[in-house]
DNA sequence: TGTACATCAGTGAACGCGCGTTCACTGATGTAC
DNA sequence: TGTACATCAGTGAACGCGCGTTCACTGATGTAC
């Protein structure tokens, strides 16, 4: 085994952070396994705890990885069509059916609230800091109302996602998200 | 050991069931044993297999369960109000305080959306039929738009109450509910 | 220049525990004859 | 009236498996002297 450049360890980390966080979106928390993950990075489970003191450690840095990964989302949005065009198109994509059927998109909200609410206390902290930034994030894009207007829309949004991805009527699942796409942007 | 009176052994399922219901709410899926819930039910584990094919047979039933309560806890407030105000009281609850902070309460939707779609067919069916049922019966009383608006008005509050109990700031997660309650209830 | 030791990321076997499920058995009463 | 057997809800020990965590060890390179 070759002595390691620099930043190695780094990017090996980076590599378990970026599965895990993958992983919970398609499979939630109860989906994650230490042996999985690890294998899943090219690695075997032993030399997990050389770069996370416990499981919930990863699920807390994979959480935060997806609300980072969904903030970047809105920056390129707002990049590339402006301030009020871009909190357009991110509803219409929010509350699409690409969104609702494609799990490995998107954002972390409808996935996991429920779930981090009964996890430890550092991955609900995870969880918090990270809708709190998003909301932080958004309130930017919105003409008056800021962050407290922002935490609102992704709260009715999120719900109307769930309950769209519950519903197993297509038909009935599609006018529901049409129809909340256009109250929401009225 | 006397021989049991007729529907014994129907009680005893119920109590099963009636103590998974309550199980779930508080700890999800994941927060259900067999054999805690066996226990609690006054019986050891290894009865279980006489009432149920499986957990998930179990898991199934709970969700039926809870649905259950919720549309009688409707039907509730529309003998006691009638149509019109049980709706506004309706809302009320669901978005207030203290059915944010006491999860032994209200809809099933918010605490079991997420984990519902990850499980076994027969769970996810027995949600969305519950999903289903709830709706058509909170559609009775709107004044318009039956179970399509009641449908969307369920995913918007659940979505609502899911995100004012991430939120570790009780003074914002107030303001959020109260500022639903206004826009809905318009 | 050579030798002993430290460092570092990772390996892989093992431990302990919880949990869903199975199964032989129990203790009571009802029923056939 | 008595005896053998069926039924029924439940008991409790055991099995098998997965998973989080621990730990002694490896194989390479750098460093002290």
């Amino acid at each position: 085994m070759t002595r390691y450049s620099a930043g190695h360890r780094e990017k090996t980390r980076e590599a378990i952070v970026e599965a895990a966080a993958e992983r919970i979106r398609v499979g939630g928390f109860e989906g994650l396994g230490v042996a999985s993950i690890m294998a899943e990075a090219g690695l075997t489970h032993g030399g997990f705890y050389a770069h996370f003191p416990s499981r919930d450690a990863l699920l807390a840095a994979a959480i935060t990885r997806l609300f980072d990964k969904a903030i970047d989302g809105l920056g390129r949005y707002e990049a590339k069509y402006g301030a009020e065009a871009g909190l357009e198109r991110y509803v219409d994509f929010y509350l699409s059916p690409r969104h609702r059927d494609d799990i490995t998109l998107g954002c972390p909200i409808p996935a996991l609230a429920g779930e981090a609410r009964r996890s430890a206390d550092e991955v609900r902290e995870a969880f918090d800091a990270g809708l709190d930034a998003l909301a932080a994030r958004l309130g930017k894009l919105m003409p008056r109302g800021g962050k407290k207007a922002a935490i609102a829309l992704l709260g009715e949004m999120a719900g109307t996602l769930t309950v769209s991805r519950a519903m197993q009527d297509t038909k009935q699942s599609n006018e529901l998200l049409a129809a909340k796409r256009k109250s929401v942007l009225a």
